[in-house]
DNA sequence: CAGGATCCCATCCGATACTG
DNA sequence: CAGTATCGGATGGGATCCTG
């Protein structure tokens, strides 16, 4: 989905707008608790290819949903982190879930992380 | 977005796969207080073409979301409706639309519908 | 390590026209 | 009224290879 300042028909679809990419909600997910390095989302998220990912993390920062750190390092780091904007969305992915959880329970599925938070 | 009941990364992805259409949030939101007739969507969501709207409306049926039947008059009718399932989800509809709303109003922008419900 | 570049396919979505 | 059929463009997403 694209993530511009048009006309949106509904404010859900300015919600889903923002976080309505592929990986975009498990990737808020991850970060939640702690920041993240590339490689520590890339081996948790791990059937999204790099091209996937860093697309998803530069929409997710554009939008001001994450924050970008570089580490000039030898090797070099970067580090995402939750902007205070992108807390603000987390009592959602949180409502998400959890229907998705009864949701998933009701087909018999185990979904594969974050059954709950905390 | 697809609706099947393939893996999901994470139950979010699961919720997303259900209400992640286009049109979707917007029809859900249009028949929590009443059912109405496919015209009366048409005319709500006016810049929904039938062939989305209708396909729409054959996802959200086929996922148990909303309840769909055809009273034999002349002229014949349609009436769409929440099931108990579709019902459940409308927290999530709500939680969606008020942050929506307060982004959009940082904006600047006026959202064209459902700034609160009641 | 953290990605960008390139190519390609699947799906989403819109416009227009038509039907029981 | 309540849709379906057809065509085509836009977008999302994957595979593979390459680089500072």
């Amino acid at each position: 989905m694209k993530c511009e300042k048009n006309q949106f028909n509904c404010p859900v679809e300015a919600t889903l707008s923002l976080i309505g990419g592929k990986y975009k909600p498990l990737i808020l997910w991850h970060l939640i608790d702690h920041p993240l390095h590339y490689m520590e989302l890339q081996r948790l998220i791990s059937n999204a290819t790099p091209k996937m990912l860093s697309q998803q993390l530069h929409d997710l920062e554009n939008n001001g949903m994450i924050h970008r750190e570089v580490i000039p390092e030898k090797p070099p780091k970067t580090v995402y982190s939750l902007t205070p904007f992108g807390q603000s969305i987390v009592p959602i992915l949180d409502a998400m879930c959890q229907w998705g959880n009864n949701y998933l329970d009701g087909l018999d599925v185990q979904p594969p992380c974050c059954q709950s938070r905390k």
